[in-house]
Order: C-alpha cells, then structure tokens, then sequence
DNA sequence: TTTTCCTAGAATTTCGAAATTTTGCAACTT
DNA sequence: AAGTTGCAAAATTTCGAAATTCTAGGAAAA
C-alpha cells in the first residue's frame, strides 16, 4: 500500500465522520505538514475525493468540504433507496443461503449494539462501531446482488450521505425506530418478499426525504 | 479553464471514443510528451479518470484502460436502466411543458441523424454525431428529474458503458431498431405513462444484458 | 462614511529531477 | 528446451521549489 493511497483513505474516513465542517476550505498546504509529505501528493488525493464528491474543487481556489443542505441529502437518500432497494432484491434472488447467514450475523451485530446504546448514559465509544455496524448490514444487504457497479455506485453515494449527516445524528434518539426498522428490513428480505423488503428499506431512509412543497422549494 | 482540466476532458473523452483499446496500458511518460506538460499533471488526471472507472490504477504498475467484459456491459446496462428508467419518470412527473420541448428537440435530431445513417454509404462523418445526439437524447429524459445526483451519477455510469462499447458497436446495423426504441420511449413519454416509459427504456437497452445461463457463468 | 486601489503574505499550480520499482532481455543453469 | 538469474532501460512515485494567482487589510479617493 503507497503512501498515497493512505492519505486518501485517512481523508476520505475524516470527510465522513465529522473530521471537518461542513462548507470549511481543505488547506493543501496545512495538511502537507501534517502528513509530512509533497504538496502533489496531497493535490493528487484531493483530486480523487473531489471525482467522488466529498470536496468541491474550485479553479485557483482549493478545495473545499461540500455545505450541509436539505436538498442534497433528499437527493443523496433518494439514491440509496433506489441502490438498496434494486440490489437486495437482487440479493434475495441470488444470495441463496450463504447472504441469508451474512445478513443475520451483520443484523446481529447492529442489534446488539443498538440495544447497549438504548441504555447507555454516554454514547460517544460507541459512535465508531454503531456507525461501522450501521453500514456493514446496509452494505450487506446488497452484496450478493452480482453487480459489482452496483455496489461501487452505492458505496459512493453512501459516503457522501454519511458526509452529509455529520454531527447533528450522533444523538441517536432515533435508535428506537432505527432497531425496528432494521429489524423489519431483515424479516422482509428472510421472507423472500421483494416488493416488502423494498418498501422497508424506503421507510427506513424516509426521514431524510423531503416531502411536498419542501422539495419544490429546494 | 485550467490546463490540467483541459486534459482531463481531452483524456476523458479519447477514453470514451476509441482512442485506446481495451486493456492497453496508458503511459504517463508518453502522454506528458504528448501534451507538453509535467508527469504530476498526468498523473493527476489518470487519478481522477480512475475514480470514474475510466482506467484502472495498480500500484507501481501505473493505470490501463478497463478490459472489455460481458459482465461489465451487462452490469453498466442494468444500472443505467435503473437510472434512466426512475430520472424520467422523475422528469416526466415534475419536467412541464419545457422538458416535453427539450425532448421533442432532442429526439428530432437524433431522428433526423438515423435516418440519414440509414441510407449514408460511408458512416464515418457521422459517428461522432450520432453519438453525441444519441447521448443528449438520454440525458434530457432525466434532465428535469430535479436530482442533481441522479445525473452526475448517471454521466458517469453512461461514460463506461460508451467505453465499454467503443469499436465493435459503430457499423449501425442496429439503426433501424433503435429509431423504433427511441420513438417508442419519446411517444410513452410524452404520453405521461410512467410505467410503459420504464418499459421501453429497458426493452431500448436490453441486448446488451445478459440473460440466463450466461449470467450465472459471468 | 463608503468605495476603490494597492501591497504583502498566503495559497495554488506547474514543473523538472531524484529516488524507487518494474519490465524486457540476454546470459546462464538445469 | 525450459526455467532462473541479473542487468540495463523504462516507468512510476515522491519531492521541493519556482511561478502564478488569490486574499485580507490598510491607504487613498470619492
């Protein structure tokens, strides 16, 4: 593994947990020193992220961390709705029972987690592995789908819909509706229902969707 | 407009248009030659067109141009019917009168183009035409879907696809079809029926999926 | 007071070359 | 003949600095 390819992978992990602000400029020149390297290097990764969304380049003026807004995270949650939805169903047709074990083991582990967090009076150690865990089972809901454009899409787009969410949903008190809709997507998909196990992955991500005229007027 | 975005356009576009075949290795040495600027520069962009899918990148072994696959133009195809299919029934819920006039303009010169292909002896002076009008015609059917992420994905899912095509697919034998297709999706479109206009997209692109045994051995 | 202009400092872009790694090819061994 | 080893050429990666461009803030003008 290059160095290169490590900073990309440390820059990327911070754009999606909260390592920036939101609309904040991504100084080239600062994070030369702090990974110790060429101004190039860092130029390069940059580069990359920007091709994936998660900085905004702008000619003669650097890159920046995208702003936080409504609109992008509707757009963003409306793709993975569209992603999840198509490549579980995929999955549910090919997985066969290998995905079936996968799935229950990563719902598992999200389960368990989500239950420690309910009573948890502090719930920042567990911040990392409920996000980690969180993206494990999304992910391995659609990893039997044979699509590997499919799934390199949705990592994608997953990445900047973390990126968006940022702090504001580390409060977790959502968790509650979160365990049973989790819970819900994994009974669907177990069950062989496609249309079900769709219409569950949609409203589990619906409370980021805007509705009516808030979208008009975004 | 900076002179490393000029590259990144001059590569992009050779990348999509049969200026290097399949799994040929891109050369950095040769193409700083070529554009008269510093490797950094060229490696820069080969980072950014690799991020896209458009070359590969391996370690120390520098970046070569995607191998064709079956498999690859099955899965490229199937996410742009997904795409194509859920931008325009977005488009054809909220697009007005005004994206029902992009359409209609877009499908006459594309229309006009094929039938002058019909009946060309040498297709040559048309390729790059047809090409352009055919891409501008699928990307107005999206084009009032109001996601801005839905259509920069779908660009990029629509650059592979196009690469992943290159030679073999311009000697047009196929034009007579395609002019019904794109008839087809235009009058479904126009008619508001979402469902048929899902339909027809998928029937427009469906002989380059796979189907069957030959899915299953992919 | 507000606006415009200017300048010093900071950030960016591009370059050319040094350091490292791979690759092609010939000589050598089995 | 087939396979291995070693060397030279070519390619890649990283660097540090020069050239260019932006930005903030004070001085001058309206």
């Amino acid at each position: 593994m290059s160095y290169e390819t490590d900073v990309f992978e440390t820059l990327r992990y911070r754009l999606m947990t909260n390592g920036f602000g939101h609309g904040e400029k991504v100084r080239a020149e600062h994070l030369r020193q702090e990974f110790g390297c060429s101004a190039s290097t860092i130029r390069e990764v940059l580069f990359r992220l920007s091709t994936l969304g998660l900085v905004e380049f702008r000619e003669q003026r650097g890159f920046r961390v995208p702003e936080k807004s409504r609109k992008m995270l509707h757009d963003l949650t409306h793709m993975r709705v569209l992603l999840e939805a198509e490549g579980t169903a995929m999955s549910i047709r090919q997985g066969g029972v290998a995905w079936e074990a996968r799935l229950t083991a990563a719902h598992h582990q999200l389960s368990h987690l989500e239950m420690r967090l309910q009573t948890a009076s502090d719930t920042d150690p567990f911040v990392d592995l409920w996000f980690n865990a969180e993206r494990q089972f999304h992910e391995t809901l659609i990893s039997a789908c044979g699509s590997d454009v499919l799934r390199a899409t949705h990592h994608q787009i997953y990445c900047r819909f973390r990126q968006q969410l940022m702090v504001e949903d580390r409060q977790f008190d959502f968790i509650s509706n979160n365990i049973r809709h989790h819970q819900q997507i994994l009974d669907a998909a177990m069950s062989g229902d496609e249309a079900l196990t769709r219409q569950k992955i949609h409203d589990h991500l619906a409370r980021h969707l805007l509705t009516g005229d808030a979208l008009e007027l975004a």
